[in-house]
DNA sequence: TATAATTTGTGCGTATGTATA
DNA sequence: TTATACATACGCACAAATTAT
C-alpha cells in the first residue's frame, strides 16, 4: 500500500498482485488518477519509468505497459531520452462546416501521423465536402460548429 | 527475404535487422501492406503470433508490438483466445447535427470504453448541444451530416 | 567540444495464466 | 479434456535521444 502525495492532492495508490485485476492495469488506474486528481496538471513531467517501477514494486515492461495505454488516450506525450509528460489540452479552433458535408472520425494512418505532427491517441477529423474534396484535420485541434 | 503469396496478390514482405529502421515497425508495415493490398480482407483471421513469429524470425514480442500498433490504428482486432482478425469497418448511421452544436473528437475514457463496447483504435464523436446536452458516439459507427 | 549520466526505445528470453475451440 | 492462442509479468542487455557536466 502506497500512499502517493502531491502538494494539495493526495491519491491513495493501492496495486494488490492477488486481486486478480492485472498489475498494468492497476497502474494505468493509478496513474490515470494522480492526473485526474490535480496531483499531475498538464505539462508536468513524470517521474522515470526507473523510479515508478521502484515505487509501484512491478516490472519495468508492466510500467510502460500502463504509460502505453494512458499515451493512446492521449492522457501522456512521451520524448525518447527526456521524459513523460501530462499532455496539455490544444486550443480548439472553430471549424465551420460546409454546407452538405459529411464528417467522419478515425484514427490516422501512420503517413497522416507524420504529416500532421500528431502525437499518440490522437484522431483525425475527415470532412467530405459535397464536390467530394476531403479534408483532414487534428481531432485535438479542432472544434466544429453546426451551423 | 520472404515471400508472401495470398490467392490474387503478392507482397513482398522484407524484414531488414540492419536497416536501422526497428523490427517493430518493419513488421507492423508488412502487416498493413497485406492489409492494404487484400491478401487479408476485413473479417480475416490472422496468422497466429508464433507463426508470425516463425515467418519473420522474431521474437514474440515484436510481433505483438506490431500487432498493438494496428490496433491503434483500428486495423487489427484481438480476441482473447480466439485470434486476430482484420475489423470490418461498420456501417455508419447518418447523424443530424443539431444547429449550434459544437462537435469535438477524442479517444474514449475506459469507462466510455466499456459502456459503449469501443475496441481499440475507435475515437469517439463529443457533440455539445446549445443547451449543453452532452452525447457520445461511437466514431466506427457515426457519420455527421451538416445540414 | 567532448563525456558522462539519465531516460526512453528495442529485442530477446522464460514462465505461467486465461479464454476459446 | 486437450490443444491452441492470446495475456500477463518478469528479467536482461544494448541502442538512441536528451540533458547535465
Amino acid at each position: 500500500v502506497a500512499t502517493c502525495r502531491g502538494s494539495l492532492h493526495t491519491v491513495r495508490c493501492v496495486i494488490e498482485p492477488a486481486s486478480g485485476v492485472p498489475l498494468h492495469r492497476q497502474v494505468a488506474a493509478a496513474l490515470r488518477a494522480r492526473i485526474a486528481s490535480g496531483e499531475w496538471p498538464p505539462g508536468t513531467k513524470l517521474p522515470s519509468e526507473t523510479y515508478l517501477r521502484q515505487e509501484y514494486d512491478v516490472g519495468r515492461g508492466t510500467i510502460r505497459q500502463a504509460i502505453a495505454a494512458l499515451r493512446a488516450e492521449g492522457l501522456l506525450e512521451v520524448q525518447h531520452g527526456f521524459g513523460t509528460r501530462v499532455r496539455t489540452p490544444g486550443r480548439r479552433h472553430e471549424l465551420e462546416g460546409p454546407s452538405g458535408a459529411t464528417v467522419e472520425v478515425r484514427m490516422p494512418t501512420p503517413e497522416e501521423r507524420v504529416e500532421l505532427r500528431l502525437t499518440e491517441g490522437v484522431p483525425v477529423l475527415v470532412v467530405t465536402s459535397p464536390d467530394g474534396w476531403v479534408d483532414v484535420y487534428p481531432g485535438d485541434q479542432y472544434r466544429l460548429r453546426i451551423p
